[in-house]
DNA sequence: GTAAATTATGAAAACGTTTTCATAATTATG
DNA sequence: CATAATTATGAAAACGTTTTCATAATTTAC
């Protein structure tokens, strides 16, 4: 069969020889260069064709210390936001010619430091990060920035003045825009199930909720405001300690979609009605919600819009650092609007 | 600041300067070649942690022919089936020392033949498939086969007798178990919504159909079986036909989860009983069939195990590669399972 | 028609590894 | 202790491009 033939690929120098030419010639008319005659560019690139040439990328990236290649840290590939946003970046990526490797966390530190290490190793262009919950010290992103390659945070962001570029959703604003949401719809009692304050999500989403509770002159009990990790069985057991008391709560503010749906399905077990004895608004427009019965109300964060954006600053700063221009490194705010459904 | 600093990245010769080694030395002491001396190791470890030093993936995998790379196109990133195997694949690899380069054909196929050509430039070690529902030629695979690369298909994979290796889960089966469910539980006037012949997904979904009806000497109507691209739009358009005659289904098999879901909406919306007028039944076991209610009936198909089984599948070929043992390549199909929730 | 400017090509070095081949250093064998 | 076998190291070539510098070919200017 194809035992005996040889698995070639095919070279610039194949090229070259075939039309009797240097190989110089060959990559400039390849990358079209300006100083090579059109018959020329012609004919290396319908021999290119006719020999199924394909450039290497590892020589040409050695030699030309660009890889087109962009790295991408997320902590699940399967998490609604990040495959909305990642299936945006990969798409926008493609039209600029550069491709994508994409890196899971799974939310663990020391797998996200090492694969900080891999991707510099790789020689990515640039890189892309969503970092864990946990992530609070930033360091072992210094040396892809310190060599000069562009990282853009998003989403899961640097708290403190790390000097990256970021782009996240307004936080802040959509844990207001949910909590004055449920007051004005008569709620009063409000309690809030938030994840841990490591991170600049719950953070801001909380300082939303507070902002709110402050503006209307509601109290916050602090035994109702939970900061733990926001797993579909910490959310019932939350529910279950708010639902223990005498006093109980008239709302929910969960800082994401799936704490949300779990506090659903814990009112439906225990005779709860929503939205008339609890309302319940979540966090992320995750297609669940909108299936689910009663429909959880939610703050919708535009995926689509994120992933454009880190796409457009990412091109900008790529194009930026080839004529050494120093990079702005201001952070990118992308709006959140509320989505009202029968929950609330 | 860090303005006048060189961005410079360490190589193999200055840990060979710093030690007064040879840079072959150095090279064997990281890749630990048997030949070098415990001591040695040791040093050159130690100075390329000081150095942080970062072996330079182009230069390796230019001299090597390796890259460590594996890519994957697949139709949509966010489709909750493709984002748990490829969550699934990127893990597993990630345990081998393989990066994953993710490419999204949008389910177009031309999309599909560019992705091709830019992975075999790549230079990637090996490639992972899920096809689009139109390809039913593979020919712009050839070259990465020809040159030794291995390709996987998984899930939509190639009809006729393309010689490569793929895995898929039990369609056959699935449609077989789904009809049978619906049989069992009392229907006789079973209606299906499929997608477009051309697939064999829906070949495979529908002949488990059949063969179950034919079991069970229950009549197939022409005009009861459609083939159509499965979207929200298509399954209510289906769904309005089927309900304008006279005699109406009393069960739908619906070949994947988002026309089962359209379904429902359609019943609901028409004052249709689920399941006491009409059962129905999907496929994929979306986490939104388990949500919705009536929570939806559904074939599970493992995306875990399916992407575990690329991945074993994969390392094999590879080390077989370098041995020069030549390739089995027979088909795997991964075992599917009814899930039975309140809509049938 | 010659000089100057422009355009097109080639020779050779460079990118940072890995690997082959040769040789030096060490250990085992008798 | 000499020789053989083994182990550790180095020199240099190689991987396939891109790019610098030089030079050849062509066009423009006067």
């Amino acid at each position: 069969m194809s035992k005996d033939k040889k698995p070639q690929q095919n070279t610039i120098l194949d090229i070259a020889d075939a039309l009797k030419l240097s190989p110089a010639t060959i990559s400039r008319a390849l990358n079209n260069h300006p100083h090579v005659k059109e018959k020329t560019k012609n004919d290396v690139l319908k021999m290119a064709a006719q020999l199924g040439y394909r450039r290497n990328q590892m020589a040409s990236g050695l030699r030309s210390n660009k890889t087109h290649t962009v790295g991408l840290i997320v902590p699940r590939i399967s998490m609604f936001f990040h495959a909305e946003v990642l299936t945006t970046i990969q798409n926008e990526l493609h039209k600029y010619g550069y491709n994508l490797i994409i890196c899971q966390s799974n939310d663990v530190l020391s797998m996200e430091e090492e694969l900080a290490d891999i991707l510099y190793a790789s020689r990515v262009d640039a890189l892309i990060v969503a970092c864990t919950l946990q992530t609070t010290d930033f360091s072992h992103f210094d040396k892809l920035l310190n060599t000069g390659i562009p990282v853009i945070f998003y989403d899961r962001v640097p708290l403190n003045s790390y000097p990256a570029t970021y782009i996240k959703g307004d936080d802040f604003r959509g844990g207001y825009l949910a909590t004055t949401h449920l007051i004005e719809t008569g709620s009063q009692r409000i309690a809030h199930i938030s994840g841990k304050l490591s991170s600049n999500l719950y953070q801001d989403r909380t300082a939303g909720f507070r902002k709110a509770m402050e503006q209307y002159q509601l109290p916050v009990k602090a035994e109702w405001v939970f900061h733990q990790e926001l797993t579909h069985e910490n959310a019932k057991e939350a529910m279950a300690e708010l639902f223990s008391e005498t006093v109980q709560p008239d709302a929910l503010f969960a800082a994401n979609d799936v704490t949300a749906i779990a506090a659903l399905e814990y009112a439906k077990e225990n005779g709860i009605q929503v939205p008339q004895d609890l309302k319940i608004i979540g966090y992320s427009n995750d297609p669940r919600t909108s299936i689910i019965t009663p429909a959880l109300s939610t703050i919708e964060q535009y995926p689509t819009k994120v992933g454009q954006k880190i796409v457009s600053v990412l091109i900008e700063q790529l194009k930026n650092r080839m004529q050494e221009v120093g990079l702005e490194q201001k952070p990118y705010v992308i709006p959140v609007d509320l989505i009202r459904r029968m929950s609330s």
